[in-house]
DNA sequence: CCGTATCCGATAGGATACTG
DNA sequence: CAGTATCCTATCGGATACGG
């Protein structure tokens, strides 16, 4: 890590907002990037839902992982956890402000995907059908 | 997969719908979901780029998994790779117009993050430091 | 009903060394 | 310079069983 010479300038502070831009992308990724938060996360778009029906709503979820997926958004404050200490046990599951905020930007990535699907699947086909090396 | 009463049909309706929605987001996540596909987008987004710029850019990717991304984003079409046979040789990655749709829903996604961040780290330090088990 | 613990396999990803 | 192969580890996540 040498001085940097003034001619450099520009290029850093060029570089400065591109790694901005990269570590709030590393952070949002650590925080959904998982098998299993996004689909949480649109189970309850839909209001407060109950353990149970989230399992069964989240296609393929396990219990254990769903419990781990709402502890992960409890702790982050995307959702709220409500004990109602009735025989039996009812918990509720709802999004904060924080979390309902969320949603928006998930949408548009999954529009993306729903738009772009078939030509993607299209150049993997292509990809590996061509000739080993050519 | 018992044959649906007629009352359950709106409710089916809606859940169709739903599950659209997490199909695509599960596509979504299985393609940009690991750890450096986005930063490597992201250092494409100013244009073509070397294999070892694209390295050096993003911060602590390591060689091989560089490689694999790339590999992947290449069998996606989201980025083309073009060899210059010089010696030394010359590889140029570059994002394809399916590639550089990505950049903007992966902005929002961004912008999320840079602006709610203070709230989840607070939130997470609430979390942390809260009596065991009360 | 909800949560946790234990066990276990699969895979992601880093380090390194070798090739053209 | 760019790519591949090998090895090794840590982590993720499923199955299952038990506890409150």
């Amino acid at each position: 890590m040498a001085s940097r010479v003034p001619s450099e300038v520009t290029t850093l502070v060029h570089d400065e907002e591109i790694h901005a831009e990269c570590r709030a992308m590393a952070q949002v990724l650590d925080r959904i990037g998982d098998k299993w938060t996004v689909m949480v996360v649109g189970a309850l778009s839909d209001g407060p839902q109950r353990f149970n029906t989230i399992l069964r709503t989240v296609n393929g979820v396990s219990h254990r992982m769903l419990t781990l997926t709402l502890r992960g958004l409890e702790r982050d404050g995307l959702v709220t956890r409500t004990v109602y200490p009735t025989i039996p046990p009812k918990v509720e599951y709802e999004l904060t402000e924080l979390g309902s905020s969320l949603i928006a930007p998930l949408r548009a990535l999954a529009a993306w995907g729903r738009k772009n699907r078939p030509a993607i699947e299209e150049a993997r086909l292509r990809f590996d059908e061509r000739p080993e090396t050519v």
